[in-house]
DNA sequence: TTAATCTTGACTGAATGAGTCAGGATTATG
DNA sequence: CATAATCCTGACTCATTCAGTCAAGATTAA
């Protein structure tokens, strides 16, 4: 139950973002050596946010990246999707057409599959619940006590 | 944001033992036929239970193992934490004495951590309230629809 | 023209995950 | 007592993933 670099080091990078927004395209170099993240491991990960559509890059001198929508606009759930690839437990959570669960031959057919599925839906619901703006500005549904 | 096969396997074989309460002590080697699980690799997943407490062996002919409660006393969250160390979406999560908060450095003062620390809270709460008795009974907590 | 950027793809080294192998210790049963 | 059925232990392997580096190219502001 862990997330990789890439999802923590995207996050990090994206809220940086968020907190510069306005600023005009930000280089990778200046998040880099704010958030202490390996350089050149965190153009990896702005290609895949790229693609992803998160971020807009700005080529050529002067250029960098920004946020391709407003921070409220952009759910943690996404960026981690993006980064960590579908969020699912155990493996045959993603059972798609030509994979149709294969753990599901067992005895008591996978009684414990219903727990992983309402995991997986309590962490997407959690984390798509949570935007870009809600961290920078320190939302209530963050920082009020719960436990 | 994946489980081991250990942890996925362990709760399996748990939830196949809870289904057997009162059987006697339950060889490895039913266990692992009946959820299909390599069995030498599930004997070494068992030898953690057994340390953790959660189950107790019977040693020798007709030996075998068994839980250590009863299943309405088993929660998830525990057998997880066995099996998969303590959950920590994120490595400065887990800051102690000698490992103050390493990832904290940064300029946003570790913005995003929050995040991680709720995401972690609503991940245990979650399989903390879920019991093995839960599964094996089909509990509502478990089958009602909530999205 | 040049320096600052993004872009791409290959590469590496270490760690982890998933499992196997080999043998030993314990005990019910005949 | 002998033996077979168990658990118990530790070392070992093999493939994959992770985290990061390297090298070279494309684009563009100044």
């Amino acid at each position: 139950m862990k997330l990789s670099s890439r999802g923590h080091y995207g996050m990090m990078a994206l809220t940086y973002l968020a907190q510069k927004v306005g600023d005009g395209p930000i280089p990778i170099k200046v998040i880099a050596a704010a958030e202490e993240i390996p350089e050149q491991y965190l153009e990896q990960i702005f290609v895949e946010l790229r693609r992803a559509g998160l971020v807009t890059s700005v080529r050529g001198a002067r250029g960098g990246y920004k946020l391709s929508r407003p921070p409220e606009q952009i759910q943690v759930g996404e960026v981690v999707k993006v980064l960590e690839g579908e969020i699912a437990p155990v493996e045959c959570l993603h059972a798609d057409e030509d994979n149709p669960s294969l753990c599901c031959s067992k005895t008591e057919h996978c009684a414990t599959k219903i727990v992983w599925v309402k995991l997986r839906d309590t962490i997407v619901d959690y984390l798509d619940d949570i935007t870009l703006h809600d961290i920078v500005h320190k939302s209530s549904k963050l920082y009020t006590e719960s436990r």
